[in-house]
DNA sequence: TGTATAAATAAGCAAACGCTTATATAATGA
DNA sequence: TCATTATATAAGCGTTTGCTTATTTATACA
């Protein structure tokens, strides 16, 4: 890894909302809408923050109907890195355990 | 640590010419008329980046004579990791040996 | 069909970033 | 004392960042 992709991949974790973001794919996967309700952001800003953490190659994305589903990349070679650093952090207050007592948990097949 | 923290030391190493400053740091102490050659960088230019890993505790510094010698923070909860993450950049082209051998290392004592 | 929902994209804006040049501060040594 | 050297600080400038609102694209379903 040469110095300019490791400046891309800090960067791109380098933001207190994309590390809530990565802090809650490492338990869930989870779709666009369901992170402005965890995170309380409008869904352009969550979006934009999904592209670049793809840019960096730290999530993968899948289509299931019409929503789009996120997961952390078990495949990306700083991935174990990143469990670490993620396990350092502290829980979210707001939980997806939260979402589902509200009924705002997607569910999609 | 929280997330602030975490932002703040991640932002503080997300820039390719201090994760340089940082991989020379890690086999030598160095200042900043030092950084100038190894970097081809103006004195500012490093005197800011050096302030910024200082607020991070990334780096310590020692006034010795009208030098200030710049080492690693060994004493950083995340150094180990800092450590394996310098040690998959590699090696700069122009390196300190380069200094000894144009006479431009600075021995202060 | 037509309407609702999920997500992406575009444009705009204030703040932060990384650099520059100019200047100030401080220590050295003739 | 005065010139030199090392470093810090200040102001300015173009670029990037993280958000906003508005709009577009796409899927689901009555």
């Amino acid at each position: 890894m040469d110095y300019v992709n490791m400046e891309s991949y800090l960067k791109a974790i380098s933001d207190h909302n994309r590390m809530l973001i990565l802090k809650y794919l490492s338990t869930d996967s989870l779709c666009i809408c369901e992170f402005t309700e965890l995170l309380d952001m409008t869904q352009p800003a969550v979006s934009q923050h999904m592209r670049k953490l793809k840019a960096a190659e730290l999530v993968t994305e899948e289509k299931r109907g019409r929503w789009t589903i996120w997961s952390l990349n078990v495949r990306h070679n700083l991935y174990p890195m990143l469990i670490h650093l993620l396990s350092l952090l502290p829980e979210p207050e707001v939980t997806v355990k939260t979402l589902v007592a509200e009924g705002k948990r997607v569910v999609c097949d």
